[in-house]
DNA sequence: CTGTTAGCGCATTCAC
DNA sequence: GTGAATGCGCTAACAG
């Protein structure tokens, strides 16, 4: 910076402000300093920046896995809603597992971030300490915690499941199977699966016709796997919830394979209205949720926590609830 | 840290020896310390880490989408390759803009990363200038870029397209169509054109037999609306390779909704092997590449050079070309 | 609109 | 194995 202010002909402080976009500078002036940051190639150091100022201009956003159109288009939304607020978001991935997402909230917070986005509301006892002492906005995502770190913007899971339970009922199905994965890492697949128990209780289904394959996320082979398990143990089955609509189009491909008729001899209910469920033939009937709202609403959340907190204005904790919606298509 | 030093009963020097895994601390002084960090829930600054020790502990990985498991698998693969090194992965992504990714590049190097891996080989002017001056080791991957700017792990997606309709000719199909993006801001897409394009020359066949359709990355719904203008315009189309996997399942569901026979009317094949490919019925041709290993392998190479600069010694630039295979399915 | 001074929280270096 | 002095490159705060 010093080298850039030399060939300027300026102060170091003013190559700073002619750096950023605040102004107080003379045109000529930035237009001077910044010929000369393309001569040198200089790029400014924002450790140094933040180390200085104690603003990391960014936020950490953690989501379950990288390879899921729903957690990306959230994603896309929190980038979309911190857009030109300065702030940038940094992505970290849990592979579903709350120990991992300790670490990466540990990590993240070494960097000093201004606000973080996590996805679920379950986190490891430490993982909330250290969330909570980090003395920065925290907006939970795609869940509604019982006991909130922070801001809340999602739906229930098991909400969700239990409406397409009596949504399938209503259309006559009786002997409703669920097939999800064996354990509980997937905190939304858990919860989806209390959403189907509920509905079976509540309607006086049988509350046994669940087949649980594979570590959570369940994949489309899985699904596949699990369709066949589920039919040869209960083969009164009529209509099966998947835990998504990777594993619904999974157990869909197989029936095609097998030459069982869907939604004929088995209807079939995804989650996610992922790309696949409307491609799918027969298309799959499935919940949708506004993945890139949820991102897009947290990330204005959690900008207005941000800039409350610089002005050291306390901000009340928020809980949005965001609306989910079953869509009926061909597989049921 | 000068909290815990006093809750501990040494200097702030040893908290910051404590903190770190370099030893030259007695157990118990570092036991001590530990016990004062949990109870004051200190997190180490690394932002003053970064800023006195001159290293961010961090290399920058960036991809086009965040939504294609592709890319998400190299990311692991990166994330393994780094595992143990102390560097920790930052991902951004560039929605297949180069633009976007100068902007990117701009903005992680004002973080000073020790490394940068990219996807693809083609760059901004200014991004490349960028990269070239910030003297840190950077890794071109998903491509054989012919004048890279560092390393290279990567295949020709032209020459892999190129295999593929070689393959089919192989097989006997003649009349043989491409389904694509309209413009070339997917590179690797292009690219693939490319490799159609020089087979059809090499073969005798139809150079013109080609759809666009949509902005790239193109969806399934894309890839059903491709093949239709494929099949009513060239009517006797007897196979159509589509740039990417999930344009192949549009397409082949686009089919089954209108009584096509795959691959009886037309043969379809895709690009990347994605669980889909296996898990649709007909199960579709396609070229898999060793996405996971592009990452792994990227992130050795980054690590190495990065280990070599920081030892002061100088790393020739190393490319590895990656193997790609035809997988021949039921849709060929 | 621009310059000066001071200091952010650590790790490096050297002393002991 | 531990401590003290020093400085990393920038920005806040204030002066002019």
């Amino acid at each position: 910076m010093t080298h850039v202010a030399q060939r300027a002909g300026v102060s170091a402080m003013t190559v700073s402000r002619a750096l950023r976009k605040d102004g107080a500078i003379s045109a000529a002036t930035r237009q001077r300093i910044m010929a000369a940051v393309e001569e040198l190639g200089y790029v400014l150091d924002q450790t140094a920046g933040t180390f200085s100022s104690k603003r990391s201009g960014f936020v950490a956003a953690l989501v379950p896995s990288l390879n899921n159109s729903n957690f990306a288009d959230t994603a896309r939304g929190v980038t979309d809603a911190l857009d030109g607020s300065g702030l940038q978001m940094l992505l970290g991935y849990t592979d579903y597992s709350t120990a991992k997402e300790e670490e990466i909230v540990q990590s993240m917070l070494m960097r000093r971030p201004e606000g973080l986005i996590l996805t679920g509301g379950r986190h490891t006892e430490r993982a909330r300490r250290l969330l909570t002492r980090a003395g920065v906005p925290v907006v939970e995502t795609w869940d509604m915690p019982g006991e909130p770190v922070g801001h809340v913007v999602g739906f229930s899971n098991a909400e969700a499941t239990r409406s397409l339970v009596h949504h399938l009922h209503e259309r006559g199905y009786r002997r409703i199977g669920y097939i999800g994965g064996t354990s509980n890492r997937d905190t939304r697949g858990a919860d989806r699966r209390v959403g189907f128990l509920r509905a079976a209780a509540e309607l006086g289904l049988d509350r046994e016709r669940i087949v649980s394959f594979g570590q959570p996320p369940i994949s489309m082979s899985q699904g596949g796997e699990a369709i066949v398990q589920l039919l040869s143990r209960w083969p009164d089955t009529d209509a099966a919830v998947c835990v998504s609509d990777l594993s619904a189009f999974g157990a869909l491909s197989e029936c095609r394979r097998r030459g069982w008729a869907v939604p004929g001899r088995v209807a079939l209910a995804g989650f996610g209205d992922f790309e696949i469920a409307s491609a799918a033939v027969p298309s799959l009937t499935t919940v949708a949720v506004d993945s890139y709202g949820i991102g897009h609403r947290a990330g204005d959340v959690l900008l207005q926590a941000i800039l409350a907190r610089r002005d050291d204005r306390a901000m009340p904790a928020e809980t949005v609830l965001m609306p989910f919606r079953i869509i009926e298509r061909e597989t049921t």
